[in-house]
DNA sequence: TATTTGTCAAGAATTATTCTAATCTTTTTC
DNA sequence: GAAAAAGATTAGAATAATTCTTGACAAATA
């Protein structure tokens, strides 16, 4: 359960509507924070609810994500995925086992929330590499 | 024509066989910093080639990319833009009018090529807001 | 209860990208 | 230089992610 209530607090203030659906979703994705791409989230609710549509998994993402609760990642550029994660932190992509991890390094452009004259709301950075565990599987 | 002769010279060493399509995706990005789509380069290198077709951009990026050429930016989750600049750099994406712009700051993220076990190969880092002479427009 | 407003489902439509098979070019071999 | 082989290009079909549309449904309001 986590977070889940304050986050519910905050929609609510919003005045956004709580659908099972809109719960399931954001249910979804704060116990898996594995960065689920939009088919992985619909693929798993399918099972408890089995008559959601793509179309639901997809509008539920973007109100979330307009109010600010979840973060839409373009780490692959095929498809989107979601990270509950709201404090500032950037991605690592294991380009070998596909995993996503968050990255908490303290990065000044993403402090600043200004680069010369333009205003920066939002900052995305993702680092491709090879993950330690592959690593580690390659060298033996 | 800047720096095309060396990028020329590095292509052939790499074995790669400089095609008029090939170049013209070349020159057109080293001639168009604007961050272009797909599509972009497509519609204007068809008035100069009427013949050329789709695949071939995108058989021609794949393989300036791959050879280190020039850089694929996700930016935009619905589609592709590329960049010719060999430097490390990051990108600023204005909300309003969508223009893309090099963002020259040194990121200690970037420099590291490590982050705990995890070797850091590329970064790509995507600054999100509005521009300087959009807010400008907005005030006045 | 009747009305209004907002949400959901299902599938069609759209769009970027990839695949395929045929054609054309270039390179290699004789 | 001609023939064969290898590689590149084309055009269009196929694929896959995402968005749009429309009607059905549910909740909130009067």
């Amino acid at each position: 359960m986590k977070n889940m209530q304050e986050r519910i607090e905050r929609l609510k203030e919003k005045g956004i509507v709580l659908t099972i659906q809109r719960l399931a979703v954001l249910e979804f994705l704060v116990e898996n924070c594995t960065h689920p791409t939009v088919d992985d989230i619909y693929k798993s609710l399918k099972e408890k609810y089995p008559t959601i549509s793509q179309a639901t998994i997809y509008s539920c993402l973007e109100l979330l994500r307009d109010a600010g609760e979840i973060q839409e990642l373009s780490i692959h550029r095929d498809k989107a995925c979601f990270d509950p994660n709201l404090r500032m932190h950037h991605h690592f992509f294991c380009k070998q086992c596909e995993k996503i991890f968050d990255v908490n390094i303290e990065c000044p452009v993403s402090m600043q929330g200004w680069f010369d004259g333009n205003k920066v709301e939002e900052v995305q950075a993702y680092l491709y590499g090879v993950c330690e565990e592959c690593r580690k599987k390659e060298g033996g």
